[in-house]
DNA sequence: GAATAATCTTAACATTGCCTTAACAAATCA
DNA sequence: TGATTTGTTAAGGCAATGTTAAGATTATTC
């Protein structure tokens, strides 16, 4: 269980304390650091799922910041959204050719803030091939990511646990015996006994609560609808 | 419910007498033929869900008792599995053309024999299932979800409960002994008394109402049509 | 490539709730 | 009315599932 990180860099510490407080406000975690060095940092350490980013800051400005993100293997394709200073054209143009997913003008208004954060964090969750995206309830099941999103929430699930919770939720409102998810979701070719998948389920349950999938006794398992 | 039936043709009683246990083990009725000749003939008089065909045998091998049941309408889409002696893949792919659904090479895993006996039964299944939702007065008993639907209410039936009501309701407006019920709902091997009966019944109406299942009385019971 | 961590599987024990039975009440038939 | 069949209820046994932990396996890191 964890929640969605937001890196914010900016070197004015009144703006970074309102940022922060609105985007905890929201359920994510907030990263804070007020310089481009510490930025980079946090970044590799923590890696956030999206990361705002002043341009204007002493010493490495946030072109530079966003340069350098983006030559890192592990970090290029997180979101980054810029802030910049009011109507200046030239430099919203260059932060989109930089890779921003986004840039917001300064003075900042906390409702538009975090509706572009959670437009830029949707749209990057739900990237390309549809069909590997499944909501349900209020879960989104990205099979690319191998990522269960709840809310701000994002649980990174071991493969089986998230196979089995996929193939479930695929088919909600089915119930489905354990043959069956043994032969579908382990594969025809394997043999392991069946209390193995009670064992996943509890985890599943244990990770995202036990709203999502019931036990039909004697039959099988069901995700609800 | 009646158990599911398969064939097996094979030459070595060895191994007749391995799959025959396996398969019984995993509640299967298994017919058994050491030869081609028998093994159609076991074929015509009790249409089997499945057949398992050695293709080595004397006299008559495997392909040839295949391309005979594919003639006969009333066998020709009964799932066939071959066994091929190891690492044949002409024989393999002779086989998958023949109109196999799968193939094995001995020796055999019994684990792995069950595992495609029971992925190519459900294959066969799933294909063609619309029996398995039935409407009947203002319910809806649908196996797949095992659940029982009246108007917007949902009731979910503990399974004996469930196929007793799905196996009345299937034959609505015919009179089911006990002697019947307890064949068909509970299997042939199942020795319970059949008052049980009447206790599930009493459950089923205490749940959905008494509008559905009526007695007859000294002969048992009937689902209103 | 060894060490480390994470995941998967199994086994054992705990718990739940379904199934069956038995016993009695009510209904039906002779 | 007595005999037989079915309705109803409740309790105990038991099979299915929940839960936990430890060993086996696989991935990851240095």
């Amino acid at each position: 269980m964890e929640k969605q990180k937001i890196l914010i860099v900016d070197d004015e510490h009144d703006l970074l304390d309102l940022i922060e407080y609105n985007i905890e406000q929201h359920g994510f975690e907030a990263l804070r650091a007020d310089n481009g060095k510490e930025g980079i940092a946090l970044a590799r350490n923590h890696y956030p799922d999206l990361i705002i980013l002043d341009i204007m800051m002493p010493e490495m400005d946030g072109h530079e910041v966003c340069a350098i993100l983006k030559e890192d293997k592990k970090l290029h394709s997180i979101p980054i959204i810029f802030l910049t200073a009011r109507g200046d054209e030239k430099t919203e143009i260059k932060s989109l050719e930089k890779g921003a997913d986004d840039y917001l003008t300064k003075p900042i208004s906390p409702a538009k803030l975090m509706s572009r954060i959670k437009t830029v964090l949707r749209r990057v969750n739900e990237s390309s091939d549809p069909g590997s995206v499944i909501h349900v309830k209020d879960l989104e099941i990205n099979k690319e990511r191998y990522l269960v999103l709840k809310g701000s929430k994002k649980y990174q699930l071991p493969r089986k646990e998230f196979d089995l919770l996929f193939f479930l939720a695929s088919r909600k409102g089915k119930v489905l015996s354990r043959d069956t998810l043994l032969n579908e979701v382990w594969g025809s070719g394997v043999y392991v006994i069946d209390r193995t998948i009670d064992v996943h389920i509890r985890k599943i349950r244990e990770k995202l609560g036990s709203d999502y999938i019931e036990t039909v006794k004697g039959v099988g398992y069901r995700f609800k609808e």
